[in-house]
DNA sequence: TGTTAACCGAGACGGTACGTCGAGTCTTATA
DNA sequence: TATAAGACTCGACGTACCGTCTCGGTTAACA
């Protein structure tokens, strides 16, 4: 078998990695994933094309690693020295679920991250392998601290024991997640707060 | 302004509408989505290009068609004389909900149908106006039989009234789509049943 | 085996075929062999890279198809009517080889002729297919006119009955053939002259 | 202006330089004067692209040095002592001039001399530079001979005094090595013996 | 006898062209 | 006039080399 060698990470440019990572989010705002191409992104980042595949292996890879730079710039900017990965934890578990998804809305709703998003969500739907990827890098670190926020509440008495947390945030997450990816309906502050009223008292009458 | 006139609906060979229908479905099935191309649907149906051009306007409309046909396909063999938009009505609202629930999960499973409708569903979550074709023509029909049983749970006194049917469904649905979407868990008949208990008794001790 | 079906002729573009001939030639007399590529020759003809691909296989392959075009072309012009493949004689052979060999000196010198015959014939030099096709198609017809007016003079009792006019001409147009390819000597109307005498009486003293 | 200073010859490593001269040879008889490429030939010499972009512009430049290289290591082996550049001057012009030739048919069916001669002789056909180097450094030499044999003859009454040796010696030389670049007739003994006998006494009846 | 400047192997870089694939358009002939 | 067939222009693919440019690590001349 004929293994092409490694490339040497120690050499690489860095340079060039900014300038790809910016160009690949802006043409994907620009003119949409499916009509960003690997030589438009290397044109654009005033690149040769081999540079990018030499460390990426396709399309996908580069918008991945560009959108989760972009994440944690974002994120640095965003707490300025506090934690990024906060949960809001006022004692209130209602107030704080609906504080937490009304920042997601905002968040879905924000041109710069919404193009690259959708785009590696679409891929990740078709391209298990992408999927996961997307998964374990972007959304499980958040669904973990909604899991940490359900314990703590489990052991503040406001959650019953017996709830997997890992599931009961699907009730609030998943049917905001299912209107951005699939148009079911609009999404909205009052949207969010509802979900949580509904899926922490249930829908059946007391 | 010169409009292409539209094609002679009348005089279309339904012999190739078929073709390229069986084509479509098996390509994606055989070599996924991305490497399905309109070339080789034209010549695994043994069909001119042109013919599909002329009656589609993208690969995804193509296949958007070709698995509407075949879900009425199969829709009308399940039933074989039956409705087929049908949804149990037993008076136990948790019951129903968990049998239509794992008879998705099966669906969900099902080859003939997976490779398929992710592909649709991927590509809906880039291009808003397949995707909203997507929840108009294969979502919305099922999500309305949803909001029927919970309109009936609610004049049996079985859901509070002030509940909005079209939200609390998406408390059972949501959760699943997104796991097939996105890999987010494991999809089960326990998980399904999990799911429906949590959302009619919410998570709140009582 | 995987083999391609053959291109149907019939169906040939002709003005495809022309703008590529004539591309080619321009981009060989302008900027050299080596500097004119496929995808150089496609642009400057208005034509697609699979266009080329699909009739030829190869730069040199085009280019010989080029060069005998514009062979054809120049020789139709400059006889207007006239047999194109004419030698003279009028009975002095050494007067009708010098007037032959002169009237190759100035093609040797010609621009637009130069080019892209020296390129197709260092071509041949290492690609045998190529030089024996250069040979057949383009020099061997030239030979053969040698041949024969030698054979003429043998008749007429001014060349030894026992020479062979095939090896014979070597001795006229081999010199002037090498000086060109390989720079070894200038190229004149004295030279060829000069040529003649020696190979027609010997250098031996008589 | 800026002149990049020359490199310093002293400290040149002579291990990469047989280095780089073998594996250039070996590539050109292996693969042929196309595929062989600097990248390959650093490669395979063990040697940085640098090592050969130092010492040499381009590809046809190395390639002549490497066969300069084998041509003298193969004089020398075959001289042992003796002149390389001996000409045989036995008296009888015509046996000496088979002789050399009988010997030059040798050398240009050795596989191992002809596959880089053939390439440098076509890189020069179309680069005059090359081919101007390739003329003094590896043609003119034994042209020189010719016409020192030539003049003895002379001077022994055995070729006219008006005839210019330089051209004379084209009568015989010429011939075959048209043949061997453009492959328009076989190269045998029987062939050069015979093109001295014509050359010598013409082809006229005396 | 260190110092230092050059060469050296290695290989990443910005580029150009390769030869292939498929998109969508157009033409031709067949039914 | 719809069709099967397939040639056309165009643009992107992923690969191979080009020639340039660092990057340590020798290595040979000089301080």
């Amino acid at each position: 078998m004929v293994k092409k060698p490694a490339p040497d990470t120690a050499r690489r440019s860095e340079k060039s990695r900014r300038a790809i990572y910016d160009a690949a989010i802006a043409l994907v705002v620009e003119v949409g994933y499916p009509k960003t191409t690997i030589e438009g992104i290397a044109a654009r980042a005033g690149v040769g094309k081999q540079t990018i595949y030499r460390w990426w292996s396709s399309k996908a890879e580069v918008l991945m690693d560009a959108f989760l730079d972009l994440s944690e710039q974002a994120a640095q900017e965003a707490t300025a020295g506090g934690d990024p990965y906060a949960f809001p934890d006022t004692g209130d578990l209602a107030a704080d679920l609906k504080t937490v998804l009304r920042a997601t809305v905002d968040e879905l709703k924000n041109p710069r991250f919404e193009a690259p998003s959708r785009a590696l969500a679409a891929e990740g739907v078709v391209n298990e392998q992408l999927g996961r990827a997307f998964l374990t890098r972007l959304l499980e670190p958040s669904l973990q601290l909604y899991v940490e926020r359900l314990r703590s509440a489990q052991d503040a008495g406001q959650v019953r024991r017996d709830v997997d947390p890992r599931i009961a945030l699907e009730l609030f997450v998943s049917p905001l997640a299912q209107r951005w990816l699939q148009y079911t309906g609009p999404i909205s502050y009052e949207y969010t707060d509802t979900l949580v009223d509904y899926a922490l008292n249930g829908i059946a009458p007391r």
